[in-house]
DNA sequence: AACCAAACCAACCGCGAGTTG
DNA sequence: ACAACTCGCGGTTGGTTTGGT
């Protein structure tokens, strides 16, 4: 859906309106959005190309499904920091916050939906056996689950708040990963974003262009947060323990 | 084949923090 | 010091795809 109102455009972007967003980032750099949204001739806000590129134009994007690893080091972070996903991003090269919050989202559901069953078997022992049954008692509270990433508790703090009153042990979820890690995919590589532009215009990765890039900001998150993984530009990830 | 529900994902919105003049 | 502006983050929404009946 597209709606014009004073002239911006809302809804999915079309290849056109992508191409003509990566040359001008191309140009510009990646920092001044307003500016960007001007001069493209776009009819979309600063913010809305911002957002546009970050998660889908960026060359260093992957695409695909999150692999086993990756899957791991979410939950393993969102523990840690809970819905910083911006922070957690920044340590899983290629990730973009909404995929990684996407991916959250989509992952509590299914835990919280095996706990529920769980529950309802414990709670009702005397009530037919099958996982289909209707529960007597005890719901999980679903919303508030997702609210809190996690954590029903209450909403996260930093970092000094680690592992306080979690519904799902760690271990839980380590089941849970290792049940769906059966079907294991392959890492998707970057190579997928130079396809994009049919016109095979754009261009070379275009963080060179700016000052700014997540993978650097995330060096200066090691260093304030104990360096546990390290990685440069992108390319790669060791994982330090 | 048609329908429905669940899952997935792209995009928007509001707010707060940072920057600039 | 302060107001205006810009940017980034986290939460939410809504459209599309997928899977089950």
């Amino acid at each position: 859906m597209v709606v014009q109102e004073e002239n911006i455009r809302k809804g999915p972007w079309t290849e056109q309106e992508d191409f003509q967003l990566g040359c001008f980032v191309g140009l510009f750099g990646d920092r001044r959005w307003d500016f960007i949204a001007k001069v493209s001739g776009l009819k979309r806000t600063g913010k809305s190309c911002r957002l546009r590129w970050v998660n889908y134009l960026h060359p260093g994007l992957k695409r695909g499904k999150m692999t086993p690893h990756e899957e791991r080091l979410v939950l393993e972070l969102h523990s840690k920091w809970g819905n910083r996903w911006s922070r957690i991003a920044r340590k899983l090269p290629g990730r973009t916050d909404n995929e990684i919050k996407n991916f959250w989202r989509t992952h509590m559901r299914k835990v919280a939906q095996e706990k529920k069953k769980k529950d309802m078997v414990i709670v009702s022992p005397s009530s037919s056996s099958t996982i289909d049954s209707v529960p007597t008692t005890i719901e999980i509270g679903e919303e508030s689950f997702y609210d809190t990433g996690g954590n029903p508790l209450g909403k996260h703090k930093e970092e000094e708040d680690d592992q306080k009153g979690y519904c799902y042990t760690m271990d839980d979820i380590w089941r849970d990963i290792d049940n769906q890690s059966t079907n294991v995919m392959k890492p998707i590589c970057d190579e997928q974003f130079y396809g994009n532009f049919s016109s095979g215009v754009v261009v070379s990765p275009l963080w060179e262009y700016g000052q700014y890039s997540p993978w650097k900001v995330a060096e200066e998150d090691n260093k304030l947060y104990g360096g546990m993984n390290v990685y440069d530009h992108g390319e790669a990830v060791v994982l330090i323990t």
